[in-house]
RNA sequence: GGCGGCGUGGCGAAAUUGGCAGACGCGAGAGACUUAGGAUCUCUUGGCCACAAACCGUGGGGGUUCGAGUCCCUCCGCCGCCACCA
C-alpha cells in the first residue's frame, strides 16, 4: 500500500502529458470550442505564488472544460520585450536577449512542475522576429489607414527610464514603473489613433456582461466622455485698456471655450486661459507684454504634478484684454489662470462664478463680478450674500430669451442657438488621448519606417519585413535611442528612390505586443500573416480570460482597440476580444503583496518539494474565491495536503473492492437506506461542483463540496466496515470485506465521481488514482460525471416552521408534500401548538414548499 | 469632489431568485489509539448560560416584507479608479 507521494506521481504524469501531446489541439468543427487564456507573463526571472495563482485558476477551467467535451485552446507565452531586460543589461552586461531567454526557460519549468495544461507547441515570445514582424505589419496597415501618425508633441518623459511614457503610464504625475516624477519633452513621436474608437469603446462596454463592474468603471472613467459645447468669444480690440471700458470692437481673434454648462453663459463674467494657450504666448511677445510673459513663465514653471492634483494655490492675472460674451454681447475680462489645463478641452474656460466653485473663489479673490443665472425651486440666491457657488439644477434667470427655462432644457436650446448663430456647437470631449507608442529604448520592436532626404517619411514595404532588431553589445543607459548609435542599422536606402535614408531609431511601446497576442495563439506559426482569419474565426474570441487588475486600463483597453483595428482590416468579425474576464486577487504574505524587493515571495518550487503541486493548487483554489486577495499561510497549505492524503488513503484502500470489472450501476440495484443516502450525496455533489465551476467559477465552494463528499464517504465506510480506520499511519485504513453488491456499486460511483471532479484541481493525483481504479487511457477521456436530478433530490426534507419570524419547529416530510398538507402539518405540530396557545393566527404563508411562516397576534 | 466595490465567528470563508446565518477549512479544546504523537480517527467550537430553554447576533440607525446578510433610505468605516476635467 503506497503512501501518497506527490513528488513521484507528479513527475510521472507531467512526462506522460508531454510525451502524448495531451494538450495540443487543432480546429475541429465537430466540437464546441473553448478558448481559455491567462494573461501571458513578463519573464522577470522567477514566478512566485502570486503569479502562478492566475495560471492555476485558468487551468482548473481549461481542464474542466476539456472533460466536458470542449475543444480547449489553452496556450501560453511571454511578453518578452521591455525595460527590465535592458536595465539588467546596463547593470550586469548580460545581453537583454540572453537574460530574457534564460528567464523564460526557468519560468517555463516552474509552470510545468505545477502541471498547468498548456499547449506548449503554441508558445510565443514577443521578442522573437517571427512575432514582432507582425507588430510591424499591423503598424504599416495602421499607417495606411491614418490610424498611425507622427507628430511633434509635448510628451511625458521619465528621466530615470530615459524614455517617453503614454498617458496611461503616468500615475499621479510619476512613472508607473519606477515612480520618478515625470517631466515634459517635445519630441517627434508616433501615435495610434485610439481616440477614433473612443465612442465605440465606451458604448460597447455596456455589452461586456462577462466583465467585472469595477474594470468597466475604470475604463469608462479613463475614456472620460463629457458632453458639452464649444463656444467662441470674440476678442475685443486693444486700446480701451485703462479707459475703464474694454472695447466693443472685435479683432479677428477668437477664444474658443469648452463648457458642459452653456446654460450658465449669461453668468460667464470672465475668461480664463491656460498659461500655455497660444494667445497668451502671442500677447506675451507683443509690446508691453513683459509682465504677462513673466507670469506665464512662472505658472508654466510650477510643478506639473502639483498643478495637476490641485495642491497648488489658485492664481491668476489679468491680461488686460477683453472678450465678448456672444450671448450677452458684453465685454468680459480675459485672465490667465494656473489651474486651467491646456490638455483638456480648448485650454480656455468661460468662468461662471455664480455656479462653479472654482470660479467663485477666483472671483472673490480678485474682486470680479458674480452673477446668479440659475435659481433652484423656492430659492432666491443673490450674488451679494452667497458664500459658495450654486452648481446644481434649477431654472434660468436673467438669461435673456432663455429666462424661465429648466437648466437642462436651456442647455439643449442654447447649444442649438449657438449653432444657428455660428458662435459654437455641441461637442463631445474625451479624456482619452491618442496612444503615443515611440520609445527611445533598445529592447522593443523597431518601427518600420525610414526617412529619406528626398521623399520624406517612407514606410518599409511589407515584403521587406521584419526590420530586425540589431544585436548590440554596449548598453550605456544614456538618454537617447540606442539604435541611433548603430550606423549599420541607421543608414539604409530609401525604398522609393534608392537614395540614402535613415531608419527610425525608436522602438514600439511593449503594450503593442500584448494588444493582439491572443490572436497569434490561434495560429502561432503563420509566416504569411499575423494569423489566418479562419483560425481566429474558429477559436475567437477568448471565452475566459484571467489576470490581474493592474491591467484593467492599459492592456485591456489597448486590446479592445486592436481587436477593432483587425476587424476593420477585414481580418476578423470579432469586436470584443474577451467574453468573460476574471480579475484574480493578489496573494499577500505578511499583509503585503509578494515582491522580490519586500523579500516575502513564496517560490512554488519550495512548496512543491514539500507538499506537491496538487496540494499547492488545491490550497490556492480553496482558500478564497479567485477574485479575492488571499493571505498566504503555511498551515492552510498543510491542511490541503492532509485532505489529499485522506483522499489517497480512501481510494487506495477501496481500489481492490470497487476497481474490478462487471460492477453494475447502482441504478439497477435495490439500495438500502444508507446506500441511498450516499448515492444522493454523490449526485448532489456532482450537481453542486458542476454549477460551481461552470459558469460560476466558484472554485473554493466546489472544493468544499468535494470535501463534504469525502467526509460522507469516510462515515459511510466506517458504518459499513468497508474500511477500518483509526490506526497507525501505516495501517490507518484497511479494507474490510464487502458482501453487498449494492454497497460496492454506490461506493464505486461515489469514488469515481470524486476522482474525476477533483482532477481539474489536482490533476496528477487524480490521474494516478484513476489508473489505480483500473482505468487506462487517462482521466480526461473518462469525461465529466453527470448527475440525475431525481437522485440528487432528498426524498425527505426538513421544513422549518416560523412563528412571527422565528423558527419554532421543524417538520420532516416527504419531498413534494403539498402546500396545503404542509400548512396542516405545521398547525398540528405540538411545538407549534405550544407557541400558538392563546394567540390568534392571522396568516399562514407556505413558501415554495420549503418553509412555513405563521403570523400570530 | 465624482464614480465603483466592500463590511458576516479567534482566522480564511459559505449562504443561485429575499426563506433554517456561519457549509467547508484553519486555529483551539477534549477523547480514542499509543512507550510516544506535530500522524490518524471521533467529538466540541458565534455570544450569553453550569446545562437546557429563552434571548442576542451579518458595521450603526431606520424602512419595505409573513420573513432581510441579501432590497430601499441614511450614517460610519475600509479598498479601488478618476479628479482644479471647465
Amino acid at each position: 500500500m503506497p503512501d501518497y507521494k506527490p513528488q513521484t506521481i507528479e513527475k510521472k504524469w507531467q512526462d506522460r502529458w508531454r510525451d502524448s501531446r495531451a494538450f495540443e489541439v487543432t480546429e475541429d468543427p465537430a466540437k464546441p470550442k473553448f478558448y481559455c487564456l491567462e494573461m501571458f507573463a513578463y519573464p522577470s526571472g522567477h514566478a512566485h505564488v502570486g503569479h502562478v495563482r492566475n495560471y492555476m485558476i485558468g487551468d482548473v477551467v481549461a481542464r474542466m472544460k476539456r472533460m466536458r467535451g470542449y475543444n480547449v485552446l489553452h496556450p501560453f507565452g511571454w511578453d518578452a520585450f521591455g525595460l527590465p531586460a535592458e536595465n539588467a543589461a546596463i547593470k550586469n552586461g548580460t545581453h537583454p536577449e540572453t537574460w530574457t531567454l534564460e528567464n523564460i526557460a526557468h519560468m517555463k519549468g516552474q509552470l510545468q512542475r505545477i502541471g498547468i495544461s498548456y499547449a506548449w507547441e503554441r508558445e510565443i515570445a514577443t521578442c522573437l522576429p517571427d512575432y514582432y514582424h507582425w507588430n510591424q505589419w499591423v503598424f504599416l496597415k495602421m499607417l495606411e489607414r491614418g490610424l498611425a501618425y507622427r507628430r511633434r508633441s509635448n510628451v511625458n518623459w521619465c528621466p530615470s527610464c530615459n524614455t517617453v511614457l503614454a498617458n496611461e503610464q503616468v500615475i499621479d504625475g510619476a512613472c508607473w514603473r519606477c515612480g520618478t516624477t515625470v517631466t515634459k519633452r517635445e519630441l517627434e513621436q508616433w501615435f495610434f489613433r485610439i481616440t477614433q474608437y473612443a465612442d465605440e469603446l465606451l458604448e460597447a462596454s455596456d455589452s461586456l456582461t462577462g466583465w467585472p463592474e469595477k474594470v468597466l468603471t475604470m475604463q469608462r472613467n479613463w475614456i472620460g466622455r463629457s458632453e458639452g459645447a464649444r463656444v467662441r468669444f470674440g476678442v475685443a480690440r486693444e486700446g480701451a485698456q485703462g479707459s475703464g471700458l474694454r472695447g466693443q470692437e472685435t479683432t479677428s481673434d477668437t477664444i474658443e471655450v469648452f463648457t458642459t454648462r452653456i446654460d450658465t453663459i449669461y453668468g460667464a463674467n470672465f475668461i480664463l486661459l491656460a498659461p500655455e494657450h497660444p494667445l497668451v504666448e502671442r500677447w506675451g511677445g507683443e509690446a508691453g507684454g513683459d509682465e504677462l510673459r513673466r507670469n506665464m513663465q512662472r505658472f508654466k514653471g510650477q510643478d506639473r504634478t502639483a498643478r495637476m492634483t490641485g495642491e497648488i494655490e489658485k492664481e491668476g492675472f489679468d491680461t488686460g484684454r477683453a472678450a465678448i460674451n456672444p450671448f450677452t454681447g458684453k465685454p468680459v475680462p480675459v485672465w490667465v489662470a494656473n489651474f486651467v489645463l491646456i490638455e483638456y478641452g480648448t485650454g480656455a474656460v468661460m468662468a461662471v462664478p455664480g455656479h462653479d466653485q472654482r470660479d467663485f473663489e477666483f472671483a472673490k479673490k480678485y474682486g470680479l463680478p458674480i452673477t446668479v443665472v440659475v435659481q433652484s425651486e423656492g430659492e432666491s440666491l443673490s450674488a451679494e450674500t452667497m458664500t459658495e457657488a450654486h452648481p446644481g439644477a434649477g431654472q434660468l434667470v436673467d438669461s435673456g430669451e432663455f429666462t424661465g427655462l429648466d437648466w437642462e432644457e436651456a442647455n439643449r436650446r442654447m447649444t442649438d442657438a449657438a449653432k444657428e448663430r455660428d458662435i459654437g456647437e455641441g461637442t463631445v470631449q474625451y479624456r482619452l488621448k491618442d496612444w503615443g507608442i515611440s520609445r527611445q529604448r533598445y529592447w522593443g520592436t523597431p518601427i518600420p519606417v525610414v526617412y529619406c532626404e528626398k521623399c520624406g517619411m517612407v514606410p518599409v514595404p511589407s515584403d521587406s519585413l521584419p526590420v530586425l532588431l540589431p544585436r548590440i553589445s554596449e548598453f550605456s543607459g544614456r538618454g537617447d535611442s540606442p539604435l541611433a548609435q548603430i550606423p549599420e542599422f541607421v543608414n539604409t536606402t530609401c525604398p522609393k528612390c534608392d537614395g540614402p535614408a535613415r531608419r527610425e531609431t525608436d522602438t514600439m511601446d511593449t503594450f503593442v505586443d500584448s494588444s493582439w497576442y491572443f490572436f497569434r495563439f490561434c495560429d502561432p506559426k503563420n509566416s504569411e500573416l499575423p494569423f489566418d482569419p479562419e483560425k481566429v474565426g474558429y477559436w475567437g474570441p477568448v471565452d475566459f480570460y484571467s489576470g490581474g487588475v493592474e491591467h484593467a486600463i492599459l492592456h485591456l483597453i489597448y486590446s479592445r482597440f486592436f481587436c477593432r483595428v483587425f476587424r476593420d482590416l477585414g481580418m476578423t468579425n470579432i469586436s470584443e476580444p474577451f467574453t468573460r474576464l476574471l480579475k484574480q486577487g493578489m496573494v499577500l504574505n505578511a499583509g503585503q503583496v509578494m515582491s522580490k524587493s519586500k523579500g516575502n515571495v513564496v517560490d512554488p518550487d519550495d512548496m512543491i518539494q514539500k507538499y506537491g503541486a496538487d496540494a499547492l493548487r488545491l490550497y490556492v483554489m480553496f482558500v478564497a474565491p479567485p477574485e479575492k486577495e488571499i493571505e498566504w499561510t503555511d498551515a492552510g497549505l498543510e491542511g490541503s495536503w492532509r485532505f489529499l492524503a485522506r483522499v489517497w488513503r480512501l481510494v487506495d484502500q477501496l481500489a481492490e473492492t470497487i476497481g474490478g470489472e462487471g460492477i453494475p450501476s447502482p441504478a439497477e440495484l435495490e439500495l438500502n437506506e444508507g446506500e441511498r443516502a450516499l448515492r444522493r450525496k454523490t449526485h448532489d455533489t456532482i450537481r453542486r461542483v458542476t454549477t460551481d465551476l461552470d459558469p460560476r467559477v466558484h472554485l473554493n465552494t466546489a472544493v468544499s463540496a468535494l470535501m463534504e463528499l469525502v467526509n460522507e464517504l469516510y462515515a459511510f465506510c466506517g458504518r459499513t466496515e468497508c474500511l477500518r480506520v483509526g490506526q497507525h499511519a501505516d495501517e490507518v485504513a484497511t479494507a474490510g470485506s464487502v458482501e453487498r453488491a449494492a454497497t460496492v456499486a454506490v461506493l464505486k460511483e461515489a469514488v469515481e465521481a470524486l476522482v474525476r471532479m477533483i482532477s481539474p484541481f489536482t490533476p496528477h493525483m487524480a490521474e494516478e488514482l484513476w489508473e489505480m481504479l483500473g482505468h487506462p487511457g487517462g482521466i480526461v477521456a473518462a469525461g465529466w460525471p453527470s448527475f440525475d436530478e431525481a437522485v440528487a433530490k432528498a426524498d425527505e426534507i426538513v421544513v422549518p416552521v416560523q412563528i412571527n419570524g422565528k423558527v419554532r419547529a421543524r417538520l420532516t416530510v416527504p419531498a413534494g408534500t403539498s402546500e396545503e398538507q404542509l400548512r396542516a402539518f405545521a398547525l398540528a405540530d405540538p411545538q407549534v401548538a405550544k407557541h400558538l396557545e392563546g394567540k390568534t393566527v392571522r396568516k399562514v404563508v407556505v413558501a415554495g414548499g420549503r418553509l412555513v411562516s405563521i403570523v400570530v397576534e
